[in-house]
RNA sequence: GGAGAGAUGGCCGAGAGGCUGAAGGCACCGGUUUGCUAAACCGGCAUAGGGGUAACACCCUAUCACGGGUUCGAAUCCCGUUCUCUCCGCCA
């Protein structure tokens, strides 16, 4: 969410941010009416105001009578019709703020000046790591080879809960437990971060605070008994945590690392990726949640992105580091880099990571600020997470990166204390 | 699920229709005193919004968990919600 003042002070960066995303035209009214809004918001608050503040003056007066034992007859009516003008006055005032608001969440975070202007299309790959074993033949996609070696139940799953509900079983079962630990170590032991679990159904609140609702309600699953929600990743509770709460500057920058499965309607995509690991309904992921000052924060983006990066060397996948362009980076996001591991069975590039700093966006929304000294004003904190990594896009990578001519699937050196073996077969 | 008690500033804690943005204490910041530490004393000490100013000053409004209501006027009375605590029931 946008300061309401960028409404005011900074109309032409805003329309310029818009514009840069491709949502100009799409927009262009809504920034109009917003303009339009913000002298009717600060018209009604002052009508509204001034009309308290003379009731407040009504109400001493007809104290000060009482105590004197005067009459005070004249002035109690004098304040009822004030007070009558006053609810008018408020109501339109409130009419006015809620339009604001319907407004302000709708427009999404500015890019950052360095990000590319453009669709999916200006994307860039600003770096490679490993070789790929695109266009080597035989290797079979990882649905075939995980049913063949017992790890991956899909039948099952899609009988138990529906398509997109994955049963791993066996080694299969016991791999999700190793990635889930050799990624929550790596990110404690080597890259500092505090481990949490967390909750995975949340309120509505929660579900605000990081930018879920109210637009993408549909896309949540949801208990609407308790109007609670399941999350569609940790970076909702992680980063709820502080919601409401002032943090010391000394404690910035902060890292959090959460294990949680992931629930995604997907609602819309019907259709796309339907075979195998590529799209489900429930995923496992560990995720990364960093708090830092605006003045690091683009330096805390490379740093998390490394952390990711890390996760997918030691699993000796090939990838690359997508920056995107600013009309495919996300709502809330002010830049975003996607990792993309290189699946050969499928000959697809997957997206196994989006690590991406939220600016104040996001802290703005959850009220999330930080004192820089004691004595000065809280500002917002500068949100970032990234994903390290979601583990049913990486197991179907690993089935076919690291499948052998005899069907079998070599597992990584990192992942063998974890796993209790070196082949999968 | 049932019964009861509670929620006031960074913290503790008073207040029970008007003179209360809120006593008192602690913490914190500045000053005086002081060989040092401590103590004592004096002063300061919420947030947000609107106006105002070159910038200050200053003025107004809101905020005592949250949302409604009663009233000329609500921290205070009424209703609803949330959360916390105690007891009972149930449960992994």
């Amino acid at each position: 969410m946008h300061d309401i003042r960028l409404l005011r002070d900074q109309m032409d960066h805003l329309r310029e941010g818009m514009r840069r995303r491709g949502k100009l035209a799409e927009l262009q009214p809504l920034l109009d009416r917003a303009e339009q809004l913000e002298r009717e918001r600060r018209e009604a608050i002052r009508a509204a105001e001034d009309a308290q503040s003379q009731r407040n003056r009504i109400s001493q007066d007809v104290a000060q009578r009482r105590r004197a034992g005067e009459d005070a007859e004249a002035l109690m009516a004098e304040g009822r019709a004030v007070g009558a003008r006053i609810a008018e006055l408020e109501a339109r005032r409130q009419a006015v703020d809620g339009e604001m608001q319907d407004i302000l969440l709708q427009l999404p975070n500015l890019t950052l000046d360095e990000v590319a202007e453009g669709g999916e299309e200006a994307n860039t790959v600003v770096r490679t790591w490993g070789t790929t074993r695109e266009g080597e033949q035989g290797i079979a996609p990882h649905w075939e080879v995980g049913e063949a070696l017992g790890v991956l139940d899909l039948p099952r799953g899609a009988k138990i809960s529906g398509s997109g509900f994955i049963v791993y079983r066996g080694l299969g079962a016991r791999l999700v437990r190793a990635l889930m630990n050799l990624m929550v170590d790596t990110h404690v032991e080597e890259h500092g971060y505090e481990e949490l679990w967390v909750p995975l159904l949340v309120n509505r609140a929660t579900m605000t605070g990081t930018g879920q609702l109210p637009k993408f309600e549909d896309d949540m699953y949801a208990v609407p008994d308790d109007d609670l929600f399941l999350i569609p990743t940790a970076e909702v509770p992680v980063t709820n945590l502080y919601r409401d709460e002032i943090l010391d500057a000394a404690e910035l920058p902060r890292g959090f690392v959460a294990f949680s499965a992931c629930f995604r309607r997907e609602a819309g995509s019907a259709g796309k990726d339907t075979r195998g690991l590529l799209r489900v309904h429930e995923f496992d992921k560990v995720e990364l949640v960093r708090y830092a000052t605006p003045e690091n924060s683009r330096a805390e983006l490379d740093l998390l992105t490394s952390h990711a990066e890390t996760m997918l060397q030691r699993l000796e996948l090939p990838y690359r580091v997508l920056k995107l362009a600013a009309g495919d980076t996300g709502f809330s996001s002010a830049m975003t880099f996607d990792l993309e591991v290189f699946a050969p069975g499928v000959g697809k590039w997957l997206e196994v990571s989006s690590c991406s700093v939220f600016t104040d966006f996001q802290a703005r929304r959850a009220n999330i600020r930080f004192r820089a000294a004691a004595g000065e004003k809280p500002r917002f904190v500068h949100t970032l997470n990234g994903s390290a990594l979601a583990f049913s896009r990486i197991i179907a990578a690993l089935l076919e990166q690291h499948q052998q001519a005899d069907g079998s699937v070599r597992v990584p050196e990192a992942l063998r204390p974890y796993l209790g073996r070196d082949t999968l077969r």
